[in-house]
RNA sequence: GCGGCGGUCGUCUAGCCUGGUCUAGGACGCCGGCCUUCCGAGCCGGAGAUCCCGGGUUCAAAUCCCGGCCGCCGCACCA
């Protein structure tokens, strides 16, 4: 146990201290749950979330594209998501021992009875009336207290019309956006809608450090397809070939830790996982956090149990990664969202949010309509007439014809106006249906960026014989090069400035450092994760030749001057310091 | 929210029990200078602390007491 939190505090003094990330408003004495990022912390996320982008949207640019919308967010859209229902926790706490309890679930247990739903009141009502008690210590409940998880606020004027909430999710934005986004990519389906941006939850009492914030970023994808033709054929054709590790519910329901190994593909067509995009955007995560520097075999998806699911999900996969200090932590939820979301606003909002498949074959159909005889109308009501036009405009053909043929005898009532049945004809018309109308499926892939960020920390901090360093991925590394005069003189030290004015020419963030002995300044370097050190030496003058060095080996490659930053954009691209045909050079140590 | 433990320069810490030589000591780091031909070398000099905040006790509080904030651990909470 010492040795599991001193590893996570050695971490997070090094990353407060270096300036990667720390709590938020320390000199009033900070605020749970809020991290701010230093300049090496804000680099690095950068760094994580244009990776994310890189394997989420740009490599599926023909149909993910991505949007940004507000954080404030008016209140009748968590209504019709539902978060205003769910989101809210009521709790009463025990007077005598202090223990906190969920109202509803205390109601639920005690009288058997579906509680979820009701109000503060009625649930205090229900303890009152029924006299119950602390059910660990048998002392009188407290009164019921609301929790409500969403941040509020007033957009304008502070009144309850006004009332808006700070997002708990990005997706609503996408939600709310889907009509448009979808004419926008000439109504095509699958039809990815990305977003990056900042989220924020109240939580009751947050105590994970930089794991569990009441503000940070997500990072997640709502994907639009058509049950009945997913065109998913990206799943077989990436990943048959490559497995994944899934705890299913039914493997946890038998007490099962030891997850299934399978690929993706696999796990679809056996019904593990139930949509093929959720299946799809699982084997990219996995992908994903293997790039961050995670090990495939510390990576599992944990499939939710029914009572965990979220009110708009279908299924839901946490994907973990495991880790020293809290053993496993959830980086990702992929949650299969259905149809949910859009059909509720499609109820609140009254707009129409479906979208259209061609049949294969054109139907004929006969259907009948009820069309409104208007000559009939002037003539039986006269100077009337103008009203009656009026309440029936508002009905739809659908509507009418339900009317008509529901009610009884010879009239209908429509807004307390008398109509009789005569005036609205029947008819039967032959169609032609070439298209039909359906609402999408949703396969959502969520991240949370800050503990990517927290786990790339975590997977890279190494310690060897006292040498303490992050062993960033190069393309995840904050900066990428340090550039060193081997002694403070010159014209050692021009030549390694003039090397770093170039390096900051070509947009790469980098180091210059003279300072103190150079035994020491790589050290420096190594602590915040500086892949490349190019020193500058005697052979630089002499010969027009520097040194390499690669922060992991610690080994040096000679290289000329002139291609010194080629050769660590290379190698930031990916290739091999070692393999690039340079003499290699390993010195003794002092 | 409850209970337990804790909070001292940038970092780690000594001091607290047993109040006063504490205008708070050390190490590392940092800054300046010297030195230095490859992995935290050495020498000289320097800056740096609202002792978490507020109140109380006392002639006197980093130290004792109370409240708050923050952190950790356990319980609860975490759609």
């Amino acid at each position: 146990m010492s040795f599991v939190s001193s590893r996570y505090e050695k971490i997070m003094e090094i990353a407060a201290r270096r300036g990667f990330l720390w709590q938020s408003f320390e000199i009033y004495g900070g605020v749970a749950g809020f991290y701010d990022l230093g300049p090496l912390g804000v680099l690095l996320k950068n760094n994580i979330v244009e990776l994310w982008r890189k394997y989420f949207v740009k490599q599926h640019q023909e149909f993910v594209v991505e949007i940004e919308t507000p954080i404030i967010t008016p209140a009748i859209v968590f209504r019709a998501s539902g978060h205003e229902e769910h989101f809210t926790d009521y709790a009463t706490q025990c007077t005598r021992c202090g223990r906190l309890y969920r109202a509803d679930h205390l109601v639920e247990e005690f009288l058997r009875i579906e509680a979820e739903g009701l109000s503060g009141e009625e649930l205090e009502k229900l303890i009152r009336e029924h006299d119950i008690k602390c059910p660990a210590c048998g002392g009188e409940l407290g009164p019921v207290k609301k929790f409500l998880l969403l941040f509020t606020t007033y957009i304008g004027p502070y009144s309850p019309e006004n009332l808006a909430y700070l997002r708990p999710e990005a997706a609503q934005g996408m939600f709310v956006n889907f009509k448009r986004v979808y004419e926008l990519m000439r109504r095509k389906l699958p039809l990815g809608i990305a977003q990056i941006g900042r989220v924020a939850r109240n939580e009751i009492s947050p105590r994970q450090g930089p794991i569990r914030l009441r503000e940070f970023t997500i990072m997640e994808i709502e994907f639009f397809y058509d049950p009945q033709n997913p065109r998913a054929d990206v799943l077989e054709e990436r990943c048959s070939d490559y497995k994944v590790r899934i705890l299913t519910a039914d493997q946890r329901t038998r007490g099962e830790e030891k997850p299934l190994e399978i690929s993706p593909c696999e796990a679809y067509r056996e019904g593990i996982v139930k949509s093929p995009w959720l299946a799809y955007w699982m084997c990219v995560a996995n992908k994903f956090v293997e790039a961050l520097g995670v090990p495939w075999s510390r990576i599992y998806f944990e499939e939710k149990l029914p009572n965990e699911l979220a009110h708009y999900s279908k299924q839901t996969f946490d994907q973990i990664v495991v880790v020293e200090r809290w053993g496993k932590l959830e980086v990702s939820g992929h949650a299969y969202r259905h149809s949910y979301d859009l059909e509720r606003h499609m109820k609140f909002s009254g707009v129409d949010m479906y979208a259209v498949r061609q049949l294969k074959e054109p139907r004929r159909v006969v259907r009948k309509v009820a069309k409104i005889d208007k000559v009939a109308i002037i003539n039986t009501f006269r100077e009337r007439a103008k009203d009656v036009f009026r309440v029936l405009a508002k009905l739809s053909s659908d509507e009418l014809l339900k009317l008509v043929e529901s009610t009884p005898g010879d009239t209908v009532v429509v807004n307390g106006i008398e109509i009789p049945k005569n005036v609205v004809r029947v008819e039967q018309v032959e169609e032609t249906i070439a298209v039909e109308k359906f609402v999408p499926h949703v396969a959502e892939p969520s991240f949370g960026a800050e503990r990517l960020l927290y786990i790339v920390l975590e997977y890279s901090y190494t310690e060897e014989n006292g040498r303490k360093y992050f062993r960033f991925p190069p393309e995840l590394a904050p900066i990428k090069v340090a550039i060193l005069p081997l002694v403070d003189k010159e014209p050692l030290t021009t030549i390694a400035w003039r090397l770093f004015e170039e390096a900051k020419a070509r947009g790469l963030y980098a180091i210059y450092d003279d300072s103190g002995s150079i035994g020491r300044r790589y050290v420096r370097v190594d602590e915040i994760g500086v892949p490349y050190a190019i020193t500058v030496d005697f052979d630089t003058v002499e010969k027009g030749l520097v040194t390499i060095r690669d922060r992991d080996s610690r080994k040096q490659v000679v290289v000329p001057l002139k291609e010194a930053l080629d050769v660590v954009e290379k190698c930031l691209r990916g290739a091999n310091l070692f393999e690039l045909g340079y003499p290699v050079v390993e010195r003794e140590e002092r």
